[in-house]
RNA sequence: GUCUCCAUCGUCCAGUGGUUAGGACACAGCUCUUUCAAGGCUGCGACACGGGUUCAACUCCCGUUGGAGACGCCA
C-alpha cells in the first residue's frame, strides 16, 4: 500500500474551530496508526480574508492540542502560478472554456429563474462561443473565468464512511475554477494541491460531499487517480444545526482559557463521532491511534454536549498529578493577581491537592482556593448565624488553646484534638468542625477541615480563630459580615 | 425549492437476524461523610412510522416522515 498522506486544510478564519480541530484529529490518527504523513496546508486563497496572525492562531491551536503535523504549513497563496499553470493542460482536454458573463449578469439571469421556479445552474451561455466572439473578447480585455465542462452521466465514489455516493451530472453545474483575477477557486486549489502533495486519504467534514463531485470532474480531466475520501459527520449544537459561531463557543482556544485541559478536549471530541467500539470514555491519544478505523466512524451528526466535556475535564484534573496542574495553573492565579511562585511549592501543591476533586476547570482553582491566600473579608451570613453562637464561639476559644500546643501541627494530630474535645464534652463533631471552617475560610463549604488547618499552619489557624473572637458581632442581632 | 447525507434513551456512543436493547453525560432519589464536590447504589429514559424479505427483525430492502448539509468569481 502507498504511504499514507494526509492533511488539515483550515482557512485562516480568526480561530481554530471545534470541527476543524476534529477533523485534524481524526487525520492525526489516521496518519499516526498507518505511519504515514500528516500535513497543514492552509487554504488562504481568498487573500482579502487571510492574514499570518489568523494562521499563527491556527497553529497555536494545533500545538495545544499536541497534533502535530510533519510538513507544513503551506500555504495555498504561495502557488498561484501552479494552478494557472495547469488551465493550459486542461484547456487541452477540452474540458473547460472560458466563460465572459459577468457576476452581475449572471445574477440576473439565477433571479429570473428562481422566481420562474426554475433551479438555477449556470445556463453555459459562453459553452459555445465561435473561436472569434472568444478572439474579440480577448481583444477587448473582457474578464472571464475558466469553467469546467460537465458531460452526461453520473458521479460518484466509493466514500470510506458511507459507501457508495453518487449523482447524475445533471445535476452539477459548469462551476468556475479560476477566477477573472485569475487567482483559483477553492475547489480548483484542492484539487491541485492534494495531487501535488501527494495525498492519499482526503478525511474531511460531511459538508464537502458536494464538492467532491465537482473535484472529481478535475480529477478526470488531469487524468489523475482520485484520492479515498472519508467525510465525517459534522459537530452539532445544541439545535442540531452546524456547530458555529452562533452557536456560542467554537474557537479552541477559548476551551483552553477555561481551563479545558487538552487531552480532556482530545478525549471529548474524538468520541463524537467515533468509538473504540467498546464502552470506554476515557482514551488518550496513544490509545487513540491504535484503536482508530473508519468502520467505528459514525454517519450521524453529534451534538456538542458541554456538559459532558465538563464532566470529562474534571476528570482528568482529578487523575492529574499536583506537579503537573502547579504548572499550568500559575497563569489561572495569576489572571487573580495570585503569583504562586511566590509561596512555598509544597504548600501549593498540598491545596491543590485539598480542591482538585472538585474543580471542574483550571479557573476553578483561584475561587476555590482563595482563603488561602487573602484574609477573609466576608463570612458566609447564613454560617455566622448557624456557627457562630456564642456556644460554639466558646467551643472555638477551647479548641484554639489546645491547639497551640500541638507540636507537629499536621491533620491527624489535629483531628486527634478535636475527637478528644468532642468526647470530652460530649457533643457532635459537626458542633465545632463547622464553626472552625467558616472562621478559617469564610465558607461553609470547603476542602476537608484538619487537611485546612493543616496547610495553614498553626500560626494561621490560631490567628483566624483569634479574628473571630476579637469581633463580638457574631450573634442574632448582628445583620452578619465583617467587611 | 433541487440534490446529497442521516435516523437506538434529552445528549454522546455499544449493538451488526434470535439481547430482560448495554455503557457514559445529564436528571431524580438513596448512601457515605466533616461541609461542598467526588465516590457507591438505584431509578427515569430509546430502536421515527409503514410496508416487505425471513421461522425470526433495532439489525437487510423499499417507501413515508423528520433532521442536517450543499447549492458563491467563500473556503
Amino acid at each position: 500500500m502507498m504511504a499514507v498522506r494526509v492533511r488539515i486544510a483550515p482557512s485562516p478564519t480568526g480561530y481554530l474551530h471545534v470541527g476543524t480541530a476534529r477533523t485534524a484529529l481524526y487525520n492525526y490518527l489516521f496518519a499516526r496508526k498507518n505511519n504515514g504523513k500528516f500535513i497543514l496546508r492552509i487554504e488562504d486563497t481568498d487573500v482579502e480574508r487571510s492574514s499570518k496572525e489568523m494562521t499563527d492562531i491556527i497553529i497555536e491551536g494545533l500545538k495545544w492540542l499536541k497534533l502535530d503535523y510533519d510538513e507544513g504549513p503551506f500555504f495555498q497563496s504561495d502557488y498561484f502560478s501552479h494552478y494557472i499553470d495547469h488551465i493550459e493542460r486542461l484547456q487541452k482536454t477540452g474540458g473547460i472554456y472560458r466563460c465572459f458573463c459577468t457576476p452581475e449578469e449572471l445574477e440576473e439571469r439565477k433571479r429570473k429563474a428562481i422566481s420562474e421556479k426554475r433551479a438555477w445552474k449556470y445556463d453555459r451561455k459562453c459553452l459555445n462561443l465561435s473561436q472569434e466572439e472568444i478572439e474579440k473578447n480577448l481583444k477587448e480585455n473582457k474578464p472571464f473565468v475558466w469553467r469546467v465542462f460537465i458531460p452526461e452521466g453520473k458521479t460518484g465514489f466509493n466514500d470510506l464512511i458511507h459507501g457508495l455516493i453518487e449523482k447524475d451530472n445533471s445535476e452539477i453545474e459548469d462551476f468556475i475554477i479560476i477566477r477573472s483575477d485569475k487567482t483559483p477557486v477553492y475547489n480548483f486549489a484542492v484539487v491541485i494541491d492534494d495531487y501535488r502533495m501527494g495525498i492519499t486519504h482526503v478525511i474531511r467534514g460531511d459538508d464537502h460531499i458536494s464538492n467532491t463531485f465537482k473535484q472529481l470532474h478535475i480529477y478526470r480531466l488531469l487524468g489523475v487517480k482520485p484520492p479515498e475520501f472519508a467525510h465525517l459527520p459534522l459537530i452539532l449544537d445544541e439545535k442540531r444545526a452546524k456547530l458555529s459561531k452562533r452557536s456560542g463557543t467554537v474557537s479552541v482556544l477559548s476551551f483552553k482559557d477555561m481551563g479545558i485541559l487538552p487531552e480532556a478536549f482530545i478525549n471529548f471530541i474524538g468520541l463524537i463521532g467515533w468509538s473504540p467500539g467498546d464502552n470506554r470514555e476515557i482514551l488518550s491519544l496513544q490509545e487513540m491511534i491504535k484503536l482508530f478505523s473508519f468502520d467505528k466512524v459514525a454517519k450521524k451528526g453529534g451534538v456538542f454536549d458541554y456538559k459532558k466535556l465538563e464532566w470529562m475535564n474534571s476528570k482528568y484534573i482529578t487523575n492529574s498529578t499536583n506537579e503537573k496542574l502547579y504548572e499550568l495553573l500559575v497563569p489561572f492565579y495569576l489572571k487573580e493577581n495570585i503569583d504562586l511562585k511566590e509561596y512555598p511549592k509544597e504548600k501549593i501543591l498540598k491545596i491543590i491537592e485539598s480542591v482538585k476533586e472538585k474543580a471542574r476547570y483550571l479557573k476553578d482553582f483561584p475561587f476555590l482556593t482563595q482563603f488561602f491566600f487573602k484574609d477573609i473579608e466576608n463570612y458566609d451570613k447564613k454560617g455566622i448565624e448557624k456557627y457562630f453562637t456564642s456556644e460554639k464561639i466558646g467551643y472555638l476559644k477551647d479548641l484554639t488553646k489546645k491547639i497551640q500546643n500541638i507540636k507537629d501541627f499536621n491533620s491527624f494530630e489535629i483531628e486527634k484534638v478535636y475527637k478528644e474535645y468532642i468526647d470530652e464534652k460530649n457533643i457532635k463533631g459537626a458542633d465545632v468542625i463547622h464553626p472552625t471552617r467558616l472562621a478559617l475560610s469564610g465558607r461553609t463549604e470547603g476542602p476537608s477541615l484538619f487537611l485546612m488547618m493543616e496547610i495553614f499552619g498553626k500560626e494561621e489557624s490560631v490567628r483566624r480563630l483569634t479574628r473571630i473572637f476579637e469581633f463580638d458581632i457574631f450573634t442574632k442581632q448582628n445583620d452578619g459580615g465583617i467587611v
